[in-house]
DNA sequence: CGTATATGTAAGTAAAATATTTACAGGCAT
DNA sequence: ATGCCTGTAAATATTTTACTTACATATACG
């Protein structure tokens, strides 16, 4: 797993703050990487419809408030792997177990998965919003 | 995160079913990698006390039942990451949300992590192997 | 006792996934 | 028209993961 999933929420979390006038060099600062990686990530949370951006404009909208965006939806956008816990891929098909361990692990994975979803889609955005400016006093 | 957890469980499994006589070039067979990834991955399970292996002497015994290991189990057995979801790692500490997003998305990362392992624990080795030599009829 | 065979482990190489950077196109505003 | 911003492609670098080779160590059996 790669980490623009973590990127993603400490953007839309700026966002939130900034009340969307925030360049990408802006936030590129605070996260700490190159401001490429910055458009890269809202450019998915745009196609996933959580938030507004244009060419040549400075800023970024959310398209609903914080508090109806939750962090399942985040991962989602970002297109976080379906599970992520890996399986390994070359198991022998001549072998009884070797055959069907694929299949049995996956609806495993799979239910594990869920349960972290089902703990990711309680958080909102302004939960972190909230937290971080607790914080900050 | 690497496939060693995968692999251990369908390690664990062909274990169960062959009750302990086994090589590692017969695992290897069934995984599809080299035996060298099998001896690394008993050696894990080895450490954490969920198998015995003997230096020159063939085989593998699971230390309990099929029934009284869990998949979170070989999970830590396997040593695989403290939270699936990864971080960002440079935040900037001069920028009130740069520097308290790690600590605010580690509880969040910790509490998803929590449920994913809470699934794991609900499945036993022996569901893994039933479920296995079902569909082999 | 010594040979064959098994596991344990270190080390080196190859391949793949991530991260980073450069370059530039497209669009808006003053 | 110029400057500034976002969008995107492409190249490079880095890190992680996978795979392989080599060999040490231990046991069993003739």
């Amino acid at each position: 797993m790669n980490s623009q999933y973590s990127v993603a929420v400490h953007v839309l979390t700026l966002i939130d703050a900034a009340a969307g006038q925030i360049s990408s060099e802006d936030i590129a600062g605070s996260v700490g990487v190159n401001p490429v990686v910055i458009r890269s990530v809202t450019g998915l949370l745009r196609r996933a419809g959580l938030l507004t951006t244009k060419r040549g404009v400075l800023g970024a909208q959310l398209t609903r408030p914080s508090s109806q965006i939750t962090l399942l939806e985040v991962y989602r956008a970002v297109l976080a792997p379906e599970t992520v816990i890996k399986m390994h891929q070359h198991p022998n098909p001549a072998c009884p177990v070797g055959a069907h361990i694929q299949g049995v692990l996956s609806v495993v994975f799979a239910e594990a998965q869920a349960a972290l979803e089902a703990r990711l889609a309680q958080v909102r955005l302004c939960d972190i919003s909230a937290a971080v400016h607790l914080q900050t006093g």
